[in-house]
DNA sequence: CGGCCGCAATATGTATACAATGTTGTTCAA
DNA sequence: TTGAACAACATTGTATACATATTGCGGCCG
């Protein structure tokens, strides 16, 4: 894509072009059309933006930050390839951050709030009839970060986008071939447990549901530092 | 102070000098030398650092994703001033994550990593006997800091990193005037109750900690947009 | 013929120049 | 005297040029 002629024809205003320019390559990287690995060279990225390469140093700079993007010193940034492990302690802190969310929002009987949600599962099922995947990742993605905002912590919120980021790249990376993309169902149970302020129905169904989303991965591989010494042990002298 | 000299000496090492540079900045911040809304201006601290605004610029940029400092385009950087209402959610994400890390220690019974937390507490007791504030900080934070790496999860340990640090502004902000420094005899009776496996004491002591460090701040005051109409109101012409 | 050394190409790291924006102080007019 | 408009200054935003590091290729030596 080539958007160089909007993004020259208004010369300096502001830094809404950074945030456009992050929010493609984000959702580029979310929907899996960057996978992990793929080289993020500043001048190419530079050329389709129709910018300089200082705008997309700042991005890669922010989505290196947000761990989406790793940079090497003198040698370019990469979208992230996390570990398993790293899949694992991702997972863990989603329990242990969303589990209390899910407790709060029960506890708060925010009827509003719980509509938004509503609105969320009924896009997630319009994606799911018309097999739009990205949109349903995107949607999927909505409902984890919606229900933390409700939780009235926008500190635990940005943690929650985060890592919700973080567990698109572990599927895109680890995704076990037959995989069934989560059915909207589940978030829907969460919501009914919500509203009917049954906290623990509503925790017991969020880490059922979590845990559903890390049986669809196989992060049995050991990818944390590969061996060659034990690997390729029969291999080498002594 | 002026590091010209040292930068220029040797021109293009690789980017050791941002980390160099982000660390001082960051030290200062925790340290309370740099007070809360103090601007940071690019010129004079690429001046004092003897380095180009591009480099102050991605450093400045990185605080701002840790949260410590807020850029506002076209007017610049200064140190975050967070409101009591970020306080409050800062002080309920610690203890939502730092008491599951205390059970996850707790759990593990790893004798050598409560040496290493028993060596912060020692290095504590001696700041604290030298009368020096700003290590005493330094180190408290440390000690939750290596309490995180020890519950084997790196992705938490990097937010309570981030949490510990907002902690340093809140108090920078809203530190009572009589408030007793955090006695480090709190962290003592964490490890002791670590070091017997009793994870439910462990996990109440964690929360009386925190529940401590709360009670030096003051966040009653509504920091959300200062309404001078009631504020000067006996002052002002109805 | 194989391996090592050196050079060239490419990409990143940093500095600097210029453009745009925001702020402040001054001047002029009502 | 007060208000607003303007102009000068100060500061950030962006682009570009140059310095430096890595990588791959080709030639040279063993």
């Amino acid at each position: 894509m080539n958007f160089a002629s909007e993004a020259s024809r208004r010369p300096g205003r502001g830094q809404r072009t950074d945030e456009r320019i992050h929010g493609a390559i984000y959702a580029a990287i979310i929907n899996h059309q960057l996978r992990p690995a793929t080289p993020l060279q500043e001048d190419a990225l530079a050329g389709a933006f129709g910018v300089s390469r200082t705008i997309i140093r700042k991005v890669l700079q922010r989505l290196a930050h947000e761990k989406l993007v790793v940079i090497t010193p003198n040698k370019g940034a990469r979208v992230a390839r996390p570990t398993t492990e790293e899949g694992r302690q991702v997972f863990e802190a989603r329990h242990i951050i969303e589990s209390e969310l899910v407790r709060k929002v029960a506890r708060k009987r925010d009827d509003r709030g719980l509509d938004r949600l509503r609105g969320i599962v009924a896009e997630e099922r319009k994606a799911q009839l018309a097999d739009d995947k990205r949109r349903r990742v995107q949607l999927s993605g909505d409902f984890h970060q919606a229900l933390a905002e409700l939780a009235d912590n926008a500190v635990l919120a940005d943690v929650v986008q985060e890592l919700v980021s973080r567990t698109s790249l572990i599927i895109a990376l680890y995704e076990v071939p037959g995989a069934v993309p989560c059915s909207c169902d589940e978030h829907s149970e969460i919501i009914d447990a919500l509203a009917a302020g049954d906290e623990a129905a509503a925790i017991e169904r969020m880490d059922h549901h979590l845990r559903h989303i890390e049986s669809q991965v196989d992060l049995s591989q050991s990818t944390g530092g590969v061996d060659f010494r034990s690997l390729f042990a029969q291999a080498l002298p002594d």
